[in-house]
DNA sequence: CTTGATCCCGTACCATGGTACGGACCCATA
DNA sequence: TATGGGTCCGTACCATGGTACGGGATCAAG
């Protein structure tokens, strides 16, 4: 498997599959090294599919990719408890996240509706803005 | 009053100010040109502190800075139509951000609470993030 | 009149998650 | 064997929202 079979595997592009090697997200395979003079091309398996699918997972779950490789790294180190604890923590930031993002709805649906039924004069919306 | 009181009565820094000016956000005052080789200092009024405390009020309902340049052109420009469009496009967008975040808490929580749940072996967290 | 705090301005840098480019090399297929 | 596509690698660039730095000018207080 080439890395640009392994990024069509993975849904992600080549650029990006490198991207992740750079941060050390995913291995680097050795070069074969075929007698030239640089080597041949590196080679992938089903190990490097699993890995980028979990890196999608887990960013769909909101971890930044620093946060993923602390994930592999507990993986590795089968730390349960570790991972339960950013897990965790991941959730008490997105509840937080959802939080904000749930007033700062409501609050513009309301201006919008205010908007709406508001006769002539300023913008409800662009009022609300500039009194704070 | 000059960019630090500026900055001070807007809650931001005196940098930040200066990135405003530059994203077209914030006017840039005339400088006095009091006779000497390249003018004075500027001075800015309370409608700068206004556009401050705008720019803040629109980020926190998450519009962008390029949405909130658009949101001050329509404003000058009268166009509450304008502006209710891109509030109920802001929201939309809004319900589909909290949508998934909610998603990805649902998943988590139910993965962190299966960890807990369960006795010795690989970690259901991360085997949910390989199965995909 | 000197000194220290600000201001002005261009420019570079930070994090985050990629994306693109160019030259060299490798490899399979016609 | 030639040719075209894929790979390798370093490096630069993109958006987003700032933050920092350095040198010169300016301003207010002592």
């Amino acid at each position: 498997m080439t890395i640009g079979a392994l990024a069509e595997a993975g849904g992600v592009g080549v650029e990006t599959v490198r991207y992740y090697q750079r941060r050390g997200l995913i291995g680097l395979p050795d070069r074969p090294a075929g007698g030239g003079s640089s080597g041949g091309i590196r080679r992938y398996g089903s190990g490097d599919v699993a890995r980028l699918r979990f890196i999608r997972s887990a960013q769909a779950a909101g971890f930044t990719l620093d946060q993923i490789g602390e994930l592999l790294a507990l993986d590795a180190a089968n730390d349960r408890a570790g991972v339960r604890r950013l897990a965790t923590a991941r959730i008490a930031a997105l509840d937080e996240q959802i939080a904000a993002l749930c007033a700062a709805r409501t609050a513009l649906a309301d201006l919008a509706s205010a908007c709406s039924a508001a006769g002539p004069g300023p913008c409800p919306i662009l009022e609300a803005f500039k009194a704070d």
